[in-house]
DNA sequence: ATTTATTATCGTGATATTGCAATATAAATA
DNA sequence: TATTTATATTGCAATATCACGATAATAAAT
């Protein structure tokens, strides 16, 4: 289709959708999902995991980061991911206020 | 990157990540918000407030229907899009899942 | 029967996403 | 210094998404 018309809606539209997809591929989620789980992981670690190429995996690891949901700190020659916890937090507040504005409209 | 390796996820790592696709156009959230402001709208109408053209708004609402998100009924040759507050609830549900989850696994 | 109104589908061009091999970068180690 | 180890970047092929004009399908209205 060509490109999105996001100046057709309001900010807090296209920031929702932007965020909706960061989780919208099954890569990012489970690797949300490994990351809150062993707390400080490598890129290497998750690429075995989630059995997906280094490289692949340096990219998903790259869209989740510059969304914010993950930090991430050299020690050496290795890159440690954490969750970003408070915008993981301010995420849920989004999808919460969308949810119950729209349940609320059809109440 | 050619094709997304659904095979390699479980089942709900998929489906959170398919409702999020959902989400992640914003056309379909805003579509979202006509929807359930005016409760039983026309493609027509929501095209118009929108901006987009009409084949493009009908294409958001295939998805956004194929998903579960809305119901429709036809009455003469009108379409009523209505919002399936069930399946929305649900929705927020597997999202809250995940969120809580996450952030019970880094606290 | 013809026109009008509403929606869905088809076809197509433009762009974005996904995935990986190859390569680059940088730090630790032998 | 050369090698190993971990990560990021580049370049590319395959596929998916987005947008719309043209067209089809359907039913109401004239």
């Amino acid at each position: 289709m060509g490109v999105s018309k996001r100046h057709l809606h309001t900010m807090s539209v296209n920031q929702l959708a932007d965020m909706a997809k960061v989780l919208s591929h099954p890569a990012r989620i489970s690797i949300l999902n490994y990351v809150g789980d062993c707390d400080g992981c490598l890129c290497k670690d998750i690429s075995e995991t989630i059995k997906l190429s280094q490289p692949t995996t340096s990219q998903h690891l790259q869209v989740i980061k510059k969304a914010g949901l993950l930090k991430s700190k050299f020690e050496g020659k290795s890159q440690y991911y954490r969750i970003n916890v408070e915008k993981l937090n301010k995420l849920k507040g989004l999808f919460q206020e969308f949810f119950e504005a729209t349940e609320a409209k059809c109440g």
